[in-house]
DNA sequence: CACAATTATGAGCAAATACTCAGATCTTGA
DNA sequence: TCAAGATCTGAGTATTTGCTCATAATTGTG
């Protein structure tokens, strides 16, 4: 029931231009539908109506509906580790605060999107045991290299680096997401300032 | 489709002891169901087998399947709201340090009951406007009072004391929902001594 | 233009599942 | 003891929804 191992790459890969650009709008449509209405009541001859689709077409570019979920989350989680490994490659600032001010706004600016599709991407994750895989190397890669930023700078004192990484990458990627996302969304400039503030504070001991 | 407003509250009054017996096995056997299973996969005929009941009798005291959701979900509110208030009424620490930990603390204790299932319920609790709405007044209760208490202790310095009484409630109960709740959870106690000494030197300054 | 490959269509199927209801069984109180 | 009310039963219904497939339309190619 739950172990049921199901395709979620694409059925057919497009080989005309409006192949490409029917999946594009599946995606789209899909992204907003989710958001709106939540996976379980997004269904998909929702979604091909507001792509403006027949049915049919969704099912030849996505084995099933679990898939289009699939591909949103891996776009998502490309995207971010795509800019932060630009972010590493690249000249970092010296200061702890700054370091950090910098990931924090990466964290911002990602979510500040569509922050809505972006928590219901990671609450249905959990339904496939793939993408629960992909979320946790995902997460388990930030955490190895929070930690051996921390390691290697000299401000930081804090008791044991492993529960600290794990700490400060769960507060800035749930925070984020949840301050954003409420009804009365925090302003996120100011959500930068003072989450880098507490996180600064923090691992400076 | 979505603004149907469906009945939460109880079908019937029990009035044996084995009524009120049913409605406890219903309750604890849905816990145990969709902390296993998630919200959709968790029918009501599989909680109904697994309370040991027939189906019909699940309906007897539920209206619906949501109301069983909307149940489990109010008792965790309410349990909580009563330890916080409990706390308090009686004498509290002095320094934010320790008044810091006496919060964090009754987080912590009141998750690593059931992760899973707590997880769950603030996931599925979106599907009701009626949810939403009590947990967003939960949750600005507890940003009300936290901000209360940061005013009044000497100890604090911080910029803006609503987007800071924010800041700390997210972060607490997102954190230690999320990291009770993975595959290799963090141990509690470091958990609470990492987060109130990083909110410590938060709030200080 | 002709023909094959690709893409699009949408009515309808199969399965899942929330929920009902007519009747059986148990409990209570006099 | 026994009737009335409370509780329980579970096969069946109504609906939703993911998904298929036979067919049509469109596009690329020689």
């Amino acid at each position: 029931m739950s172990s049921d191992q199901r395709r979620i790459q694409p059925r057919k890969q497009p080989r005309q231009v409006r192949a490409e650009l029917t999946r594009q709008r599946i995606l789209t449509a899909a992204a907003h539908v989710f958001a709106d209405h939540g996976y379980a009541a997004g269904t998909t001859n929702r979604i091909a109506e507001r792509a403006g689709i027949s049915i049919g077409s969704l099912y030849q570019y996505f084995p099933n509906k679990d898939a289009i979920l699939a591909e949103l989350l891996t776009r998502h989680l490309d995207d971010g580790t795509a800019a932060a490994a630009k972010l590493l490659a690249g000249p970092l600032p010296e200061s702890i605060e700054e370091l950090l001010r910098v990931f924090v706004r990466l964290a911002v600016e990602a979510h500040l999107d569509d922050p809505h599709l972006l928590r219901m991407l990671l609450e249905q994750a959990p339904r496939s045991d793939e993408l629960l895989e992909r979320i946790g190397r995902v997460k388990r890669d930030m955490v190895g290299h929070t930690r051996d930023l921390l390691a290697g700078h000299p401000e930081v004192r804090v008791a044991d680096l492993d529960t600290a990484a794990r700490l400060v990458i769960a507060t800035v990627e749930l925070a984020v997401h949840d301050l954003l996302a409420e009804p009365d969304p925090i302003d996120a400039r100011r959500l930068e300032d003072e989450m880098v503030a507490m996180l600064t504070r923090y691992v400076k001991g």
